[in-house]
Parts: structure tokens; C-alpha cells; sequence
DNA sequence: CCCAAAGGCCTT
DNA sequence: AGGCCTTTGGGT
């Protein structure tokens, strides 16, 4: 019955299979090929899909392709890639091809640069701006047009007149390159003992070139950087692309200035920040194969490389790599998978890794490198824990008096101080004095957080916020209500009153003025603009604080007491990541430990500095609990509409009971119950022996009984290892 | 009984 | 994604 040439096209939409299209007389495609095609009443981008056409579309329904694009097309890699992803977080493959297709200006040639010149010949009348302008362009160069008239202090006319009269030609240059080829061999580092022996080891791998996993397990300060640095040179030698994937708060200049250190270029930028125009054109050139090194956020993962040949994982324990909107997916798991569809090595860095490759690692599934030392000059901090129970703060007070004093020697010292407290805004409970209300939030029922700089209580699950009141909702009593507990506005105002000489800076993430002033505050702290600094958990972030003699860490339990599988985990990698930061630069570096509870084992290894026993601990006890130290954890998020969303939850509280099958339920949740955006989300961990398809079972057991209303998303959380 | 708002379905 | 159709619950 054939005779009409099709073509599958996947859409970058919420449809799981590719529609068919007529491929219209004298069109070649083939998989891979970008191209335009119509859906309704518009056009949209799609591309060409392995699958075979199906015939069940009536053959006089076939629309055909519109439009071809002179692209580089989408190498079997990714679009296996782009199958595999889809198919392991239940997600239609359209909606990952959306995360691939992210930059439908990029399939549009790139327009040339207007440029000026000088030719020579004078102007028929000489001004002095026109001066200024011919010996500013004196050097021969090309200039743009507005840059030669800032250069020579005139405005653009002046210029343009100069175009008119002939004296500057106009010249078609091409567009500057989004990033020149890093040079693996600019500057290699001299490296100590054992750092050789791990550098030698990148090399090696990376010039194999097979599929493997590596864990960089390396304290803070060891040159984690600089080790898998060398297989990135060495990928770059092999002519292939190499990816460093950073979470996104850690995607600083400082980063790109190191490596424009070591390989002489700055690599190509992927992430939110990059304005839409130089996405595209770094979209592009990835895709062309000329740009050689990436370093991006999670959603540089699924950049169509051509020639990728090594990806990197930095801070690979870090909960940014956890994308919880639209396609649900761990990019640090989804880069072992893409490492392993396309035949090369992966990498994984952190000074504290997460439990599951921790166990990886100690199984053989991952090769492991430690580094134990750090850099000649840096020291590690000295770490004290200090009970609060015996050194408790004053009445109204939140610094426990070591701290205050450890604080004051520093300040003497014209040395800086950091207080690390993870809990933003002023007091995370406010309560009326006379009758006992606690403010709540209406959607969530968690406390409401006072911010006092706003003048707001503030939910930090959905983000309701209300005006702080003059009297108590409940009894009308006015001015009864108390703020309970600190927040780092709440610490800021300690130090103000304890400390009214020293310059002091908070750091928190809702702070006004976003990333620019962000930018600015980090600089202000790095040149030593203050005294001490006040931050939430930004600070764990790869930020480096050169001039920071101690850090004292208010509350270090906070976090151990949420009933989540994480909880340690987290706060031990938040407060290693903190104390880290500590001595860089060596000198007298205290970290201090501030806590309710020095025993906690958390708390006891981070003073020890005993990250094995922690880490032996950590995966023993959840062995004994039942809970996977590492495994095949899966989430359901139900994300309905909240009239039916407690319907939904008892209903896959009900279905997933161990007698149901080989899931169970292990834990409420892993994030606490959110209300997000007038949807109620509710997750659970799911728990299946190894070698069971646990896809194939949540996706029969969901077929089998629907949830009434809303949709039920599966989420599978940790270790694609065991689906390869 | 009417209506706005939210959710679901379809596009080849 | 975006347009269209259905369901739902609040209001009269």
C-alpha cells in the first residue's frame, strides 16, 4: 500500500511517540535531522526519530515536513539518550526532546558582524571628533561601531558620517567564536604525591575513552579541581568535547577564571543566567562540534555534543542536581547514563560524596580516588563542638558565649568571621504571648517565618506570604506576639548590638537584588569589606572566602530532626562543606561547632574529622532500618488538583502497603508535604529488591487503577546503574 | 441554574 | 505549546 515517503518526527511536547509526516518529492531525512513541521493550525520544531513510521494514520491524513534545517543533526547518542531518559522517569519522550530543543533560535544561520575600518581616505572636512575617531581606528583593526565612537568619546554619528564620506569602510566579519579551543596543555599544575598519582590516573582514563564511573572523594581544599582538570586535557587532546557539570549557585567567574588558567581560554557557559542570544549560539556551536569544553548546570547535560568524551560531576552530592519540575531527573545520574550510552568515562567530585555513591564506590561499581591531603599551605581547620547545654547563650540571645568570645579575638585580629546559620529570615515561629496562636500558613500548615526586614510572615514551602499583624488573630490582644527562635536577620541584629564597630554582611538567598547583588556582596567579602558574615546555607556553596579565620556554626543539629532518609547525610555534607571553607588560606582557622547536642554522631565526626566512621554509620544504620543505603529508590509525586489531592494520596498510601507487591512505603516523605502553586505534591519513597523492573510494576499497577483525578508522576530517585 | 476556573485531551 | 471541550463547585 506504500509509495508515500514518511518519516517519524518526535515533538517537542507532552506526547510519547513520534507523529508521522509525509516527506515531500526531492527531500532526503534521516534520524537526527531538525525540521518544521505542522500541527494544527501552526508550525512547531521537531526531529527526526528512529522509530519506524506507523501506518495507523490514514495515509491522505499525512501532512508533510515543512522545512528542513541547515543544522548539524542530533547524533544517535543523544536520541538514544533522549529514549532512555523518557522511558526511566515515565515521562513522554517529547518532553525530553523539549530539554534538548531549548534554543529554536539556534537553527537560524548566524547573521555576520558590521565592522568599520579605515581605507585611507581622508574626509573632505576634518573635525575634531572625526580626529579622534581615524586615530582611535589608527591600529588597522576592525571596530564595531559603537565601540569605536566610547573609544573616541564621540557619539555613533560622528562614525556613521565618516562611513558616508568613505574615510571608514564597512567590513562583514564573522561572528566571534562563542569560545576559542582550550589548550590542554597551557598550564599543567605541579602537583604534590599523591595528587600526581590521582592526575595520572585521569589521564589514563580519559585516553581509554571506555565507560566507566569515577568518585573523587577529596576534602576540601586537595585539588579536586586541578586532578580532573587533567582528564579534561586529556579528553580535549583526543579531539572530543568534555562537559563539567557545576550546580548552578556554583557557576561563578571564579570558576571559569581557574580554567582559563589552566587551558588559556574560558570554556563555553550553559546555564540560566546565559541571555537567550548566547545560548543559542552556544547551542549551536556544541552542536557543530566547535566548542570544546562545557561548563554548565544540569541542563547542559542535554546539549547535543556531537563528540562528547568525558562529563564531569563536581559537588556530585548536591541536591541541585535534582530537577523536580517537568521531567523529574537527577542529572548526576543521568550523566552515568549518558557516559555509558556514548562509550566514555564519567566523573564524580565532592568532598562529601552522597551515600549512594559512597556504596558504589565500596562495591566496585565505581572506581574510587581519594585525596587526603590538602594544598601546601592550607591547613585543616581546628573543629570544636560546643554544648550548649553548658555554655548556653544569654536571656534573649542566640551566640553561645565561646562563640561570642572566639569572635571577638577575630575581630581583634582584623580577621573575618562567618556564622552560618541555615534558616533564612528573622524567627521560624511567632506566637501570641497572651493565648498561645501560632501562626500558620492556610495552604501548608507549616509555621509562618518572620521576616522582619519585609515586614512579612513568609511560607517557605508555597511561598504564601501575609503582613505581620499589630494584634493576635485569634484572642485580638495587641501587641502580644513573640518571635521564637533565630533566623539569620534575627543574628545579624546579635551582632549589630554585641559588635557595633565591626561590618557585618548577610548572605541568604531572598536577599533584594538577586544575583547582582549577590555578586557584589561576595566581592565585598573576598576583598575583606567586612567583618563578618551572616549566610544560610549559600555559603556551603563553593564560594570562597580567602580572608576567613573562623567559622562558628549556630545551631549545627538544625536539620538532624526531620523525619527524612536524608537528614544526616544533608547535614553533615552542609556542615563539612561550611567548615571547609575555613583556613584556605591557613593561618589560625578555627571552625566552631555550636549544637545541642555535641554527641550527635552527624556533629561527632565533623569535630573528629572523621568522615569514614560518619559515612560506615550513616550506611549501617539505614541498612538496619530497612531503608536502601543506596538502590533503587523511587518517588511517586502526585500533583493533582487539591480538591481531589487527598483523595489521590490516601489512595497511594493504600496501594503502595508492602502486601501490594515488592514496592513499600519507607518514609512520608523525602520533602515535606508542599503545597506548590495551589497543587498539592506528595511524595513517597519506593523501595524494590534489585534486578526488578520497578518501571514496568508502577506503570502496570498505575494502569490498572487510575488515580481518580490528577496525575501520578513516578519518579525513580537514585542508581540508573542497575537499569544498564 | 449559570458561570468562571481548572483540568484533560488532541494535534500526524 | 495552545485551542477546545468537560467537569466542578461556588454563587445566585
Amino acid at each position: 500500500m506504500d509509495g508515500v515517503p514518511t518519516v517519524s518526527v518526535l515533538l517537542p511536547l507532552a506526547v510519547d511517540g513520534p507523529y508521522t509526516y509525509r516527506v515531500p518529492n526531492g527531500v532526503t531525512l534521516s534520524p537526527g535531522d531538525i525540521v518544521r513541521v505542522p500541527l494544527g493550525p501552526r508550525e512547531i520544531i521537531g526531529a527526526v526519530w528512529d522509530d519506524v513510521p506507523d501506518g495507523s494514520v490514514g495515509h491522505n491524513r499525512l501532512r508533510p515536513v515543512a522545512h528542513r534545517y541547515d543544522a548539524p543533526p542530533l547524533d544517535p547518542t543523544i536520541r538514544k539518550f533522549v529514549d532512555w531518559v523518557a522511558n526511566y522517569t515515565l515521562t513522554p519522550r517529547g518532553m525530553v526532546l523539549r530539554m534538548v530543543l531549548r534554543a529554536p533560535g539556534a537553527l537560524e544561520a548566524e547573521h555576520d558582524i558590521e565592522a568599520v575600518m579605515l581605507s585611507g581616505k581622508p574626509p573632505e572636512r576634518m573635525t575634531d571628533a572625526r580626529r579622534r575617531v581615524l586615530e582611535q581606528a589608527g591600529d588597522g583593526a576592525p571596530w564595531s561601531r559603537a565601540a569605536l565612537a566610547a573609544a573616541a568619546g564621540v557619539s555613533p554619528g560622528v562614525v556613521s558620517g565618516l562611513v558616508e564620506q568613505g574615510s571608514l569602510t564597512l567590513v562583514h566579519l564573522p561572528p566571534t567564536p562563542v569560545a576559542l579551543p582550550p589548550d590542554p596543555d597551557h598550564a599543567p599544575p605541579r602537583f604534590d604525591d599523591g595528587q600526581s598519582e590521582a592526575a595520572a590516573e585521569m589521564r589514563r582514563i580519559a585516553d581509554a575513552g571506555l565507560f566507566g564511573v569515577t568518585l573523587i572523594d577529596g576534602i576540601t581544599g586537595s585539588g579536586k579541581t586541578e586532578v580532573y582538570f587533567e582528564a579534561v586535557a586529556e579528553t580535549l587532546r583526543r579531539g572530543r568535547q568534555a562537559l563539567i557539570l557545576l550546580p548552578e549557585i556554583a557557576l561563578t567567574t571564579d570558576f571559569l577564571d581557574r580554567f582559563a588558567r589552566r587551558f588559556g581560554e574560558r570554556p563555553a557557559e550553559w546555564h540560566s543566567e546565559v541571555p537567550p542570544r548566547q545560548r543559542e549560539r552556544t547551542w549551536r556551536a556544541v552542536a557543530a562540534g566547535t566548542v570544546k569544553a562545557v561548563v554548565g548546570a544540569r541542563s547542559a547535560l542535554f546539549l547535543p555534543f556531537p563528540e562528547l568524551g568525558l562529563v564531569i560531576v563536581d559537588e556530585e552530592h548536591d541536591s541541585a542536581y535534582k530537577q523536580e519540575e517537568g521531567v523529574t531527573y537527577n542529572a548526576r545520574d543521568m550523566a552515568v547514563v549518558r557516559g555509558h550510552l556514548g562509550s566514555f568515562p564519567v566523573i564524580l567530585s565532592s568532598a562529601t560524596p552522597s551515600i549512594e555513591s559512597r556504596v558504589n564506590a565500596d562495591q566496585g561499581r565505581y572506581r574510587r580516588i581519594e585525596l587526603t591531603s590538602r594544598f601546601a599551605a592550607a591547613k585543616l581547620p581546628e573543629i570544636r563542638a560546643v554544648d550548649m547545654r553548658v555554655h548556653p547563650p544569654e536571656r534573649g540571645f542566640f551566640l553561645s558565649p565561646v562563640l561570642v568570645q572566639a569572635m571577638e579575638a577575630t575581630l581583634a585580629a582584623k580577621s573575618q568571621s562567618l556564622l552560618f546559620l541555615n534558616r533564612r529570615g528573622y524567627a521560624p515561629l511567632t506566637l501570641c504571648r497572651h493565648c498561645g496562636h501560632r501562626f500558620q500558613c492556610p495552604n501548608c500548615s507549616s509555621w509562618l517565618v518572620e521576616h522582619r526586614y519585609r515586614g512579612q510572615l513568609v511560607c517557605h514551602h508555597c511561598g504564601h506570604h501575609e503582613a505581620r499583624p499589630e494584634r493576635c488573630p485569634a484572642c485580638g490582644t495587641e501587641d502580644s506576639l513573640v518571635a521564637c527562635g533565630p533566623g539569620v536577620e534575627r543574628i545579624a541584629e546579635e551582632v549589630a548590638q554585641r559588635f557595633p564597630e565591626a561590618r557585618c554582611t548577610v548572605l541568604s538567598s531572598d536577599m533584594l537584588g538577586g544575583v547582582p547583588k549577590m555578586r557584589a556582596e561576595l566581592e565585598t567579602i573576598r576583598s575583606g569589606g567586612t567583618d563578618i558574615v551572616i549566610g544560610t546555607q549559600l555559603v556551603a556553596k563553593g564560594h570562597n572566602f580567602p580572608l576567613l579565620a573562623l567559622v562558628g556554626v549556630v545551631d549545627a543539629d538544625l536539620g538532624l530532626a526531620q523525619g527524612d532518609p536524608r537528614a544526616a547525610e544533608r547535614t553533615f555534607q552542609l556542615l563539612a562543606q561550611v567548615t571547609g571553607r575555613a583556613g584556605r588560606a591557613g593561618g589560625d582557622s578555627q571552625a566552631l561547632l555550636q549544637t545541642y547536642a555535641p554527641d550527635h554522631p552527624v556533629i561527632a565526626a565533623i569535630a573528629s574529622g572523621d568522615r569514614e566512621a560518619f559515612y560506615a554509620r550513616e550506611i549501617e544504620a539505614r541498612r538496619t532500618a530497612g531503608l536502601p543505603p543506596f538502590g533503587r529508590l523511587a518517588g511517586i509525586v502526585i500533583s493533582a488538583a487539591e480538591r481531589a489531592s487527598a483523595q489521590a494520596y490516601a489512595m497511594v498510601l493504600r496501594r503502595a502497603a508492602p502486601e501490594e507487591g515488592p514496592a513499600m512505603v519507607l518514609g512520608p516523605s523525602e520533602a515535606p508535604l508542599a503545597v506548590l502553586r495551589g497543587r498539592h505534591r506528595f511524595r513517597l519513597l519506593v523501595r524494590a529488591p534489585r534486578g526488578f523492573d520497578l518501571q514496568d510494576f508502577l506503570r502496570s499497577w498505575l494502569a490498572a487503577a487510575p488515580p481518580p483525578r490528577g496525575n501520578v508522576r513516578v519518579q525513580v530517585d537514585i542508581d540508573p546503574q542497575s537499569f544498564l
